[in-house]
DNA sequence: GAACCCTCTTTTTAGACAGCATGTC
DNA sequence: CTAAAAAGAGGGTTC
């Protein structure tokens, strides 16, 4: 049961505010949202975990428990998983509530303007990315006692396997902080014995139903697998007339599965292939269509064929308010034509503007690749995926269909709230037995599985001397907050404790952390040495803390050419999950090598040890990491992108990624360089 | 000799977070 | 549960 805007007045919520909500449209709450408010003490004090499906409204449970908190006097953060949420929030806090007098902060890598305000506690609501927040609150513990209240985004993001850990760590973190820091946490439907609720001491507010109903179809583009199709199901096949291919389609609310019909483009239309008819047909039926491809190629692609058929999609033939100048012709044409490409190639600004134009209206057909998955609101009314693999660079033999939870969050973009539409779709196309068979089984799971987290899957060591850095100084404090982890409550104690004792041994052994000579009645204390400030501080591997350490020391306040710092960083464990075009050919491989020897010569090359330790033959690591030291030096003295894409394989994005990740690694070997050698290095 | 077509082989393939230095009688 | 499409290379045919 929905509920007036007006009853949140109850519960301290000024006029003012209530007209800042009005004014974005914000009248009404949704059942769940009236339920956080009237049942689950949206201003308690205690712990919550907000676990809807999409278009569901957590985001607006999140806020209100924020700005109510604020308005009590008390401080908020939001944490996000990805910048432009981030940044998306600050400014819809910023517009509704700042001139209010709440004080909006944001604070992600790239922004710190505001970071001394949060440092001193001049905010009332601040909006941070996880690890943003996790490192705030390791390098300064006050932080975390200005803290009223934490409403920790996307949580289901403790699966991953990167960034999974520091979410989970940030959450253990928030648990014990003292005063309490209450959690709001906000995710999708999780399995009813998760975990994770637990953790949040039992308390969910949760609700399977969505406001706007959402079918999951599975295109049959073939008529002989139509028809046993839904024979099988025992469903009635839709009124036959030109034009269309059968969905079979589970409905989210109801749970029943049922057929319609689609209508797809004219063969004639000038557009071919099975996604692009459907997606042709259906925004010409039904309004707009998001379509997710496989790359980016075959996105900007699509988009392309489309606008070329674009007098058959009916397109108005104008182009969106802000696009006359974009760099990119190709997209300039496509918009000018109703369809659009968007993909983590295309500038920001780009970007923004076809978010807009998609939003407003007037771009109807948005061919994108997952990044339109997670993120900035940007809803649809028909959502089109092509569930389909791609293996990581190199790598071979690493082939999957897309992982069931990024198909459900792609699919949680159909349905627009407000609109007046019964239902969103989501829809694959099977055109074969194969993948109608795959598709079922893979994405009409009915329950959630329960949350995989990763923290202890992995090295634990980084995340030892964070919490040492924390002030949890004794085995028995580790064990606490080590025993208070979300993927601990699968461990029994015993083997956690073994695996503290591992690897408080292997710190110690590497001198990153020392016993303090006055053991209390909880045995023995820590304390973190230099360098394992900088790997508790940056979550430096302990394997590449050491080879950092180990190659300063060899230099002995030498400053080392840039190219030879790049080889070192560029031999980091932590490379090894970086994407880029890495070199499968052995002779290319051992070039690149040959390269690095000619400019540095083989005495420093053995310098980096471990694996470079034979002239002739060095690994496969080594030769990978010549390769990306070459590319990140050349694209450091100012190579062109364009020229390094076509030289090196390098796209925009991927050189990107790479050229933050080596930033990082950089910053953290002058670190380590400051703290135990103490002279100054400059880095580019 | 250029243009065109066909076939077989090779290559390529999504996304994106994190820092702030120091030391005191 | 383990792909598919595009680009490139090579060869043959037509004009």
């Amino acid at each position: 049961m929905s509920a007036s805007i007006e009853i949140l007045s109850r519960f301290g919520f000024p006029k003012g505010i209530l007209e800042a909500l009005k004014a974005d449209g914000v009248t009404e709450l949704l059942e769940p949202q009236v339920e956080a408010v009237l049942r689950c003490n949206l201003l308690g004090e205690e712990d919550l975990l907000v676990s809807l499906p999409t278009s569901c409204g957590k985001t607006l449970i999140g806020e209100l428990a924020g700005v109510g908190a604020a308005l009590l006097g008390k401080r908020a953060v939001f944490s996000v998983p990805l910048k432009a949420l981030a940044r998306e929030k600050f400014e819809l806090f910023s517009r509704r509530y700042a001139k209010y007098g709440l004080r909006i902060r944001l604070a992600t890598g790239e922004y710190s303007e505001h970071l001394s305000d949060l440092e001193r506690g001049d905010y009332d609501i601040a909006v941070l990315i996880h690890e943003k927040l996790k490192h705030l609150a390791l390098r300064e513990p006050t932080f975390l006692r200005g803290i009223g209240v934490a409403v920790v985004d996307e949580l289901q993001g403790v699966e991953d396997q990167a960034r999974g850990p520091d979410l989970e760590f940030l959450l253990a973190l928030l648990k014990r902080g003292v005063p309490r820091v209450r959690r709001i946490g906000l995710l999708g439907v999780i399995a009813p014995d998760d975990p994770l609720i637990e953790d949040f001491g039992g308390r969910i507010l949760t609700a399977r139903r969505r406001p706007i109903d959402l079918r999951q179809g599975i295109v049959l583009a073939d008529g002989e697998l139509a028809r046993t199709a839904l024979e099988e199901y025992g469903v009635q096949r839709p009124p036959s007339v030109a034009n269309i291919w059968v969905s079979i389609y589970r409905s989210h609310n109801t749970g029943l599965v049922e057929a319609e019909a689609l209508p797809i483009s004219d063969p004639e239309g000038g557009v071919e292939g099975d996604l692009l008819r459907l997606a042709v047909g259906l925004s010409n039926e039904d309004g707009s269509v998001l379509l997710f491809l496989p790359t980016r190629r075959e996105a900007e692609q699509a988009a392309r064929l489309l606008a070329e058929a674009a007098p058959f999609l009916g397109s108005v033939g104008q182009l969106p308010e802000g696009a006359e100048d974009l760099e990119d012709e190709s997209l300039q044409f496509c918009l000018s034509e109703g369809v659009a490409f968007h993909h983590a190639d295309c500038s920001p600004r780009s970007r923004a503007l076809v978010e807009e134009a998609f939003r407003s209206g007037a771009v109807r057909i948005l061919c994108c690749t997952s990044t339109l998955a997670m993120g900035v609101n940007l809803p649809a009314r028909s959502v089109l995926i092509h569930p389909f693999v791609w293996n990581r660079s190199g790598q071979a033999g690493d082939l999957s269909l897309l992982p069931e939870a990024l198909v459900r969050n792609m699919a949680g973009r159909a349905g627009r709230l407000g609109l007046g539409e019964a239902h969103g779709r989501a829809l694959l196309v099977a055109r074969n037995q194969r993948e109608w068979d795959l598709y079922r089984r893979f994405y009409w799971t009915d329950l959630a599985p329960r949350l995989r987290p990763t923290l202890l899957a992995g090295d634990l060591g980084p995340h030892l001397l964070a919490g040492v850095a924390l002030g949890q100084d004794t085995s028995k404090k580790l064990l606490d907050l080590l025993a208070g982890l979300l993927s601990s409550k699968a461990i029994p104690l015993p083997h956690l404790e073994q695996r503290l004792a591992e690897g408080i041994e292997r710190a110690r052994s590497l001198g990153l952390l020392e016993a303090l000579p006055t053991p209390d009645a909880e045995g023995e204390r820590f304390e973190l040495s230099p360098l394992g400030r900088v790997v508790a501080l940056r979550g430096l591997s302990f394997e590449t803390a050491r080879t950092f350490a180990e190659w300063v020391q060899r230099f002995e306040g030498n400053v080392p050419s840039d190219l030879l710092a790049l080889l070192v960083i560029a031999g980091a464990e932590e490379t090894q999950e970086w994407s880029w075009p890495r070199e499968i050919q052995p002779e290319a491989r051992a070039r690149w090598v040959e390269q690095a020897r000619e400019r540095l010569g083989w005495e420093s090359l053995h310098s980096l040890g471990g694996r470079w330790t034979e002239e002739g033959s060095v690994s496969r690591r080594a030769e990978d990491a010549a390769k990306l030291a070459s590319a990140l030096h050349a694209w450091a003295s100012g190579e062109p992108v364009p020229r390094l894409r076509e030289r090196l394989g390098f796209s925009p994005g991927s050189l990107h990624a790479v050229g933050e990740g080596a930033r990082w690694l950089l910053e953290a070997l002058a670190d380590i360089w400051r703290r135990t050698v103490g002279q100054p290095r400059e880095t580019n």
